[in-house]
DNA sequence: GTCTATAAATAGATAGAC
DNA sequence: GTCTATCTATTTATAGAC
């Protein structure tokens, strides 16, 4: 892995910040350049595209996504592990809010140059949840039932995410983990 | 409300069928004329700008999800509510996949001319889900902390319906519904 | 109300000097 | 490696005839 030049990283974190804020098609390509404090022909030196520039953001950003959510899941057992992977998916998201923001608004969408690594890692970041469900489901549940499972547990943890930092930012990541977690307790149906 | 003219219909129907594929800002006016069969300059006639358009569509698109939501919670009572707007909005989903690709794609940006009038109609389907929980929660439960629940619910189906959609089409929406719901009674965490 | 033709602006990308 | 200057394509939006 080669070590990313000064140039290059303010490219990155520039495209991070206004891609948060602006979204990415309303971020171009000079904007990045002058927040990153260069000038636009020195971005097309590091990036070929606007296109490449973005999936690299979002391919890193999703893929650590998908690795925090296996490392919690074989910090524990059973329910345990479902509790941990919303809880540092939470962590992970307050810790970075702009790639957070980014990400959501885009993990939808199958328009986009970078849709296939994206949605790759999407899948392979629910089927992590899927597999930690697997001795907590019925033996007869079916596969896709299981990944819907998934999907909606890694879309209420995302959605709670995005609602925690746009409406009640000043609440600590614990409440908000717990808040998402009573939704899963069975608590509400008893 | 006056009635809309065939042209005009055409014209949202063509947007939306284009929007859900391509996005928004990949679909452009030229192409929305086309596939309606009239002329850009008729395009423009209907709608002032292309934002004017999409903000048509996607305001009543989620405006039509809140009612739904609404209608369902008042549909029955305690964690009854909850699976009746659980149920209702996949429905709602698998009868207008195309609107609801579209409006999944667009409900977390916050960057487009059409945000506000977006983000309100959302806000109220998440409290509609917030005011079914409130007998649910313990007394002592914060406001925020009710509304991240609902958020989360609301996330869950969100992406349970999409999963659907793009991985699953096959699926019975009542089997959905059963998955999602699963998650919500408890029976993980025993 | 619908059309054709065109204006006007934007933004992604490249060339070539330093 | 970084800069300035420029090309070129795209696309929103408008003007004005029918």
């Amino acid at each position: 892995m080669p070590r990313i030049s000064p140039t290059k990283m303010a490219i990155l974190s520039a495209a991070l910040e206004l891609g948060a804020v602006n979204g990415i098609s309303g971020t171009t390509m000079e904007q990045v350049a002058e927040r990153a404090g260069v000038a636009k022909g020195s971005v097309y030196y590091n990036f070929s595209s606007k296109d490449k520039l973005f999936e690299e953001l979002l391919t890193t950003g999703v893929s650590t996504l998908a690795e925090t959510l296996s490392q919690a899941r074989q910090s524990a057992a059973g329910f345990a592990a479902i509790e941990a992977m919303v809880t540092d998916m939470l962590t992970l998201i307050a810790e970075n809010r702009a790639l957070a923001k980014l990400m959501a608004s885009e993990i939808f969408r199958t328009d986009r140059a970078w849709q296939d690594a994206v949605q790759t890692l999407r899948r392979e970041a629910i089927s992590e949840i899927g597999t930690a469900l697997a001795p907590l489901v019925p033996a007869a549940t079916s596969e896709p039932s299981r990944l819907l499972m998934a999907g909606g547990i890694f879309g209420a943890t995302l959605m709670g995410g995005l609602e925690w930092l746009l409406f009640s930012p000043e609440t600590d990541v614990a409440e908000v983990s717990a808040a998402i977690l009573y939704t899963f307790s069975g608590k509400l149906a008893a």
